[in-house]
DNA sequence: TCACATT
């Protein structure tokens, strides 16, 4: 495989090229919070959970609890594993570490463990990183319940609720059913006024089923309107139906890559995660005013559908820079570098055709306007065109991706 | 008519 993904990941460890160098941040939050002193308050991010929402070894239960393993909640969704054994190691010995991905797409589901050989150790990480802010999340650090079958998909939606009434109110009417572990009512961005609708996560599957039955289409107390209580969806379940469908609905099946491409795919959409801090392949970006499109894919045209005019590529630069770049984005067809026919060196531009026009839209959208060391990825949305296509009456896109010399430079362009 | 909590 040509991409040096190691050297990618090194220079973006390294922080001097991220945008926003990971581990000052760290560091910038922790002082803050070692000077304010540790909080379980949550803030922007979390839901809180009024009941339980610090856990403590006696608040825990049964004895049998794991006094040294722990759960670290609302994870920045680009925190890597080894970030994470590297934040929560400060404190003490680990003795294992685990960030829970996406079995299929590798994304961070935003959770992972940490147990600690020595059991003060993780009592002070709870102590000192529970309430710790990084970048836009608030982390949540508890203990781990042990892991059972009992204890999944005991997780609620709750919809119709009076407006008027609070999280505290919430709990206080499903705490009859069982143990809650966490709480939300979800709130209008703007006005913080409820939706009415919320979830309730209580500690056993078993619980969340007694509380189906005894509040399903009840009216609470005081309430005008029965209230809907069902078992809320599983986030990871959706990803994974969302990837299913992309792989096996998309009419980019017809021209598969090398096997080994969609793996890689994954792990290159990690890295532009961390590079660019977006959310790459089901980023809710959307460009104004633009319908989603799919494009005509007529069998055997793999010229047709949307095609992406790139330029500024390195005279060694070669097709597997343009899969890499935007295969994360969704179902690419076609790549094609234009070389020179006596060096046969890379002319400087080439194409990209993808399926999809929002999957395309969001990948330049992506890939626009984010810092690269000291450049900028330059995409200017005004000069999207919609040309006509001989192949069909849809018309081709053109668009126009400006790669920095930055890029080039640090091994994204690649012999 | 749904935000990311059990390896």
């Amino acid at each position: 495989m040509a991409v040096r993904l190691c050297d990618v990941a090194s220079l973006l460890r390294s922080g001097s090229w991220a945008p926003e160098p990971w581990t000052g941040q760290v560091i910038a939050a922790m002082e803050t919070q070692l000077s304010n002193g540790p909080t379980c308050n949550n803030t922007s991010n979390g839901p809180s959970t009024i009941s339980n929402n610090c856990s403590s070894p006696v608040e825990s239960g049964s004895i049998e609890d794991s006094k040294t393993n722990l759960i670290v909640n609302y994870l920045p969704q680009n925190m890597t594993q080894e970030e994470l054994k590297s934040l929560f190691g400060s404190i003490g010995e680990i003795e294992s570490c685990k960030l829970v991905r996406d079995k299929i797409t590798g994304q961070s589901l935003g959770y992972g463990f940490v147990n600690y050989v020595d059991p003060k150790d993780a009592e002070k990480a709870i102590n000192t990183l529970n309430g710790l802010r990084l970048q836009t999340k608030t982390i949540k650090v508890s203990y781990a319940r042990p892991s059972s079958a009992s204890i999944r998909d005991a997780n609620l939606y709750v919809s119709g609720l009076p407006k008027t009434m609070t999280q505290k109110e919430l709990e206080q009417l499903f705490s009859q059913y069982g143990r809650i572990i966490t709480s939300r009512i979800l709130v209008d961005q703007v006005t913080g006024v409820s939706r009415g609708v919320g979830f309730i996560r209580f500690d056993r599957r078993v619980e969340a089923e007694e509380a189906i039955k005894g509040l399903n289409c009840q009216k609470p107390p005081g309430a005008t309107e029965p209230i809907t209580v069902k078992f809320a969806n599983n986030p990871s379940q959706k990803t994974s139906q969302a990837l299913l469908s992309q792989l096996y609905q998309s009419p980019n099946r017809r021209y598969p890559g090398p096997l080994a491409q969609q793996a890689q795919r994954f792990r290159l959409d990690n890295l532009l995660n961390m590079a660019y801090g977006v959310k790459s392949r089901f980023s809710p970006m959307a460009i104004d005013g633009v319908t989603s499109l799919a494009g005509i894919n007529i069998p055997g045209h793999a010229g047709t559908g949307w095609c992406i005019f790139v330029y500024n590529l390195a005279p060694d630069a070669d097709e597997s820079i343009l899969w890499q770049m935007f295969g994360p984005f969704g179902a690419v067809t076609n790549v094609k570098v234009i070389r020179d026919f006596n060096t046969n060196k890379c002319k400087g531009f080439g194409f990209v055709t993808m399926t999809n026009y929002d999957e395309a839209a969001v990948a330049i959208a992506s890939l626009n306007g984010y810092r690269l060391g000291d450049r900028v990825l330059q995409f200017p949305l005004s000069k999207i065109q919609k040309r006509p296509s001989s192949a069909s009456s849809t018309g081709i896109l053109c668009f126009y991706l400006v790669i920095p010399r930055t890029f080039r430079d640090n091994g994204w362009i690649f012999h």
